[in-house]
DNA sequence: CATGAATGAGGATTCATTCAT
DNA sequence: GATGAATGAATCCTCATTCAT
């Protein structure tokens, strides 16, 4: 599972691609050339093209761990969110597909696969949520799955939009701003 | 730009075919074959494959205006969103592409179509959150563009995840509840 | 199953190809550039190449059925390898690949289908040799699969030889004259 | 011409690549594969592909010579054919490949070798075919052409369906059956 | 002896589109 | 309006082979 550094060179290239065309101008032709190397040259380092697609999707796990050793309640959710961000930052390309899951409808396989992370996540972030709750950081009566829309829902829109925009805005900026409204939004009325 | 009822089927199997496996489903033979016609008959209709395209965005919007006369501040923006998901309820199809832009990201003609888009409607709908933080209904210091955001951003999702569990929930119902949990938060703290 | 007459050009190409150069010199690109058409033509014609050799194949029984209405005995073994060397005189290139099995290997589901074809023609002919032995015109002792192999083995190689020489002797006079030898060293020996 | 211990494993190899999978089967990534060394390492051992089917063919001659020394007439003939039956319990492999001539059709070169070698045994069978007619151990009316082809193509036929059922019976028992058929048949009738 | 990385040529197939009928 | 037949361009992928290490 661990990719050599020409593999990771290649999934760097084909998100690329992907960020900047979509997934038709992901061809086994664009990238090779876009590596300066010849089509076959990309079967030594990968089985198929579903295999490159694959790695992609790996990558927006790979630096982002949902668990937040340590942390606890709406400060983890903060962290993992603040991680986002920053990984997004790291590689402007992922902004642009990350969250585009529908990109992999085509290859069934690999779409099961995305969608299978998108629940993990979901599933771990709820325990930080119910944490929050408990605490008092976050009003106890919104159901779990309302209350991740309502907080992952304007995260994946501003990564989106940045994306979109080929990084017009500050995305901290921005996104600390988002955090700051959602914790104030959801503090628990003392009321 | 008015279409022929031939030409609606056309957009509806496309809907179809492109909600099943993604863009790259969305071919002029697997078109036809669904119409059960022959390729060069779809040409009769649309003058390429890109027009089709086109119309399909169009459908995007078609029934659902932004503005909605009559109304005003979050009473609008709660009659858009509701207005968003009796389409989406309507035509289940749209859940699994209208919001997923990047699809459209290889016909860069239509993807600067359907950004504008997005961008209309974020101007449009800014008016009405303006209008709800002079009335008191949302938090006056949150800038526009985060309000439309933490608005839209869950909106989206719930949508979306609905057309990916393939109408695994109540989507009114979980609706209704997003939007009464937004209202209640965005509500200026009397503090 | 009816091919039309398209179909039956591009089969017609395909056994002059194999016959010409194996199985190896049947490609796509061959066989278009020998019917003077573009590769993607021939997909309208057959759904892949697949289906082109098991039409092939399906030639090879097509014109000869083991079944001889009215005949008995040796007289309907006689008929079948008759009608087969007719056959095969009509069309030259059956020779070089009708009896090499081996060279269908490659794709299973249709070697699969060959040796079905195969089995079925011996079971035919079986009831045939049964009756032959029953009439007296073959010696009763001999098993029926070793039977099989004592007349089918030397036609085979008949046409095989002939196929490979490319018509280097007279295949009909041959043909009577194996046939005769075969019939008289099979009769009963009235000892 | 002599192998090497390695050579010999990989004509061994690419034995039972071709007849698991027919000569399409038989690529130097599979080779390579199957013997788990590189490709590149094939070529330490042979020039190029052909000098390994080359060697493959050169196989089917090398344990049975169709000499046999001090023997005549049919006994000449049953010890080839008893010595070419052995051949092939030893290695079931080539009872797949070896009658199948038509395999190699694509490789020009090597067909002609293989039709050479084909020839080779008819004209030094016919020696012995010769004998045993002048002997009165077969009947002296039957053209040598015709003789051979009523011998080996059962003999043939049999290899061959030995090799296609996969040792589904006892090739021993069947071929001694086979010869004692035979060797009757053709017996002169003191009629 | 062996390999990792590469390649030009060619494999089958699908694409959107056109044209004569 | 519709179709059958065709096509150039592009798809992914495999082939045998080479070369620096």
């Amino acid at each position: 599972m661990q990719l050599t550094k020409r593999q990771n060179e290649i999934v760097d290239q084909a998100l690329s691609l992907t960020a900047a065309g979509g997934m038709q101008n992901l061809t086994v032709t664009n990238l090779s050339a876009a590596l300066g190397i010849s089509e076959p040259a990309l079967y030594r380092h990968f089985k198929n093209k579903s295999e490159i697609v694959k790695a992609m999707i790996n990558r927006f796990d790979a630096d982002v761990p949902t668990e937040q050793p340590g942390k606890h309640g709406f400060e983890a959710i903060g962290a993992f969110i603040q991680a986002r961000l920053e990984q997004v930052c790291a590689n402007p390309h992922l902004a642009r597909v990350m969250f585009a899951e529908e990109i992999f409808m085509g290859e069934s396989k690999l779409y099961t696969y995305l969608l299978a992370m998108m629940h993990k996540h979901k599933a771990e972030l709820g325990g930080y949520f119910a944490e929050a709750q408990a605490a008092g950081e976050i009003q106890p009566d919104i159901p779990l799955d309302t209350l991740y829309r309502v907080v992952m829902g304007p995260v994946r829109l501003l990564i989106k939009q940045w994306g979109m925009s080929e990084g017009g805005f500050d995305l901290r900026v921005k996104g600390a701003e988002l955090l700051a409204v959602l914790r104030k939004m959801l503090k628990a009325n003392p009321a």
